[in-house]
DNA sequence: CCTGTAAGAGACACCGGTGTCAAAAGCAAG
DNA sequence: CTTGCTTTTGACACCGGTGTCTCTTACAGG
């Protein structure tokens, strides 16, 4: 091997490249630095894109490190800048595509950057969900965590968070007061739309079916119901309402108990999709035609809304969108300035009404 | 405060635990040894469960460990053990329910270990997949990789595990010659067993609709069908075969064909559920009656198949049991001695066939 | 009581980067 | 060609752990 640029310093380690390359191991900093003729110190302040550097150093160790193919070790980097470089997905979301939508989402936005996501699916119900949070963000300590519906409503969990100095975006369904801290869609007005589209098409018994208690995306959308019948002048009669908990045999339930009223509503507002799959099937079952006797509204755009038939009318929300905005507002900083969240960027995203088969006009 | 055990080294770090605390930072392990009276390098063993300290000295080290709440830098120990503690899961699977599901074994598995999981979606169809893995292996350096079906069919993604020395398992519909990176299910004899139910019900006329052409789960389903039918004297003709690529669109385009044939099928057995949905639909359009005019079979038993009316009979994955099997194939070694895979263990977990509601036998 | 031996604990270097600060280099003005 | 200033670079410590090797210590045997 002829002279090479650069074994002006002295390095026990330094090895050739070749023989780097062959032994199966990164190379490192002081391996550019070496090929490069330069201290690691100069290496590091052309990674991490310093100004004081002059183009004819910080083009030979941009070759040096092509040349190597140098990746630097996130490890060491996370030690030394005394921060990692991760963001935590907290979620329990039974929505399987919800949770992989933002996480994509996620992913779009943190593309280009030094970020990696770790995902962390936690148990609602457990006693120890705080205690579970608080070992995996000590042991993690990630510089963020973004927190999915339905555990993006547990307070305690946000309040860990600021303890532990982990930044958080709570994901919800409407904005939160501390607005810096939240993406949210816009259940309420985007369900008064959807069901002021029932009355438009004649339906004066319309039933609606609960997300469950305690949950704000439940609440919001309730209120949008309440909002559009109160709108239209419509009654709000008990016997309309049926409890619900998200979960297919929930729709079921309500099914069976709306449609046996005496007398039953020509249209039905479900919460989510899988409880409006459930109502669905109860009507099959009944003889009920959808939509000819019964329209149905979902709420999510889940898979299933496609699947079943007819194909459900539905809310979509979006998600996608929502992890790379969620992202942005939690990391701001690390992101490439095309990237990052314009200060006066909303927060709020809006949800769309997608129309399909399962409505149709109320008979007269 | 008065006379502390262990001050005896001094070191310009040292913060009292109090004052360590109010700070916000987390302890280190020196602080851990000055509070216990010993060298860092001790407290290192006990958190490594070295054998070689006395049970005194291990509980004064696990005391003040507890005392501070002391948890090791994972960055630091990633570096000074030079590999870190990660290990990927790699997927680009179409169902997000079989992709949660997976995560959720991988994360049972290693639930008690040191490891953490980095999820990374990846899309087969780029040109670019096998740089956008490398790089996030480069960059990344987990131990080990996870590959989820179909890009676990890749044969060139495993062959880049091997040059960059990242362990690997992938996952499949059948074992690979390959056992030791591999964990599958039975695809084909469950197929087998489900159609066979089909035959015993007195259907002669069996559909299939295809998976997408190059899927290895798609042939060996297939390979399960052609089997039930020999065994039983059937005839296998191609106008009963309809393509498909596991989406939706594909059932309904295969309903359309095969329910229009002058002599249409009684049974049809799909690929998978997404498509079993779409044949559905395209019965009730057709008024044909599920089950009593078509048995129909799907596969995965994903949350679709209970959401369609009729429910769905469908074949269930043990897509949870094989995450967790995969990851401990993938680092038995990392995991503890009870969760950790026994050598012998079986890598093909069994498929089994439930049985719903849109089964039937045929008529007369 | 002394010695030999093995187990336990410590000192120090090191993993691969970055922060700090001082030295070197570049450049304009005197 | 100096001087004085600014810009660029390098030496060295440090982040928080682990590996290696040496030194202590405890204890059994002579």
């Amino acid at each position: 091997m002829p002279d090479q640029p650069g074994m002006h310093r002295k390095s026990r380690n330094f090895m050739a490249p070749r023989t780097r390359e062959k032994s199966g191991k990164q190379p490192t900093i002081n391996d550019v630095a070496a090929l490069a003729g330069v201290s690691k110190k100069t290496v590091s302040r052309v990674i991490n894109r310093s100004e004081f550097i002059t183009d004819k150093t910080r083009q030979a160790v941009e070759q040096a490190i092509k040349m190597l193919g140098f990746v630097p070790n996130p490890q060491a980097r996370a030690l030394a800048f005394r921060r990692n470089f991760l963001i935590a997905l907290l979620h329990d979301n039974p929505n399987a595509q919800t949770v992989l939508n933002f996480q994509q989402g996620v992913l779009d936005a943190i593309k280009d950057s030094d970020l990696a996501l770790l995902v962390r699916p936690v148990d609602r119900g457990s006693d120890r969900l705080l205690d579970d949070v608080r070992t995996f963000l000590e042991k993690q300590r990630p510089i963020g965590a973004l927190l999915l519906p339905p555990i993006s409503e547990n307070d305690e969990l946000a309040a860990l968070c600021e303890e532990l100095g982990v930044r958080y975006v709570r994901v919800g369904s409407a904005p939160l007061d501390d607005v810096r801290h939240c993406v949210s869609s816009n259940d309420r007005e985007v369900v008064a739309e959807a069901v002021g589209k029932l009355v438009e098409l004649g339906h004066r018994r319309i039933g609606f079916v609960r997300g469950p208690v305690g949950f704000r995306s439940a609440a919001e959308r309730e209120k949008g119901f309440h909002e559009a019948l109160t709108t239209a002048g419509l009654a709000l009669p008990d016997e309309l309402f049926a409890p619900g908990n998200y979960r297919y045999t929930a729709g079921i339930d309500a099914g069976e108990a709306l449609l046996s009223l005496a007398e039953p509503p020509t249209a039905i507002f479900c919460s989510n999709d899988e409880m409006a799959a459930g109502v669905m099937s109860v009507a099959h079952g009944k003889g009920i035609a959808v939509p000819t006797d019964l329209s149905i509204i979902g709420f999510d755009d889940s898979p299933t809304a496609t699947h079943i038939w007819p194909a459900l009318s539905t809310v979509r929300w979006p998600i996608r969108e929502m992890g790379m905005r969620a992202a942005r507002a939690l990391v701001p900083d690390f992101l490439d300035i095309n990237t990052r969240a314009a200060d006066e960027e909303s927060h709020v995203l809006p949800s769309t009404f997608v129309e399909r088969q399962s409505v149709a006009a109320a008979k007269r």
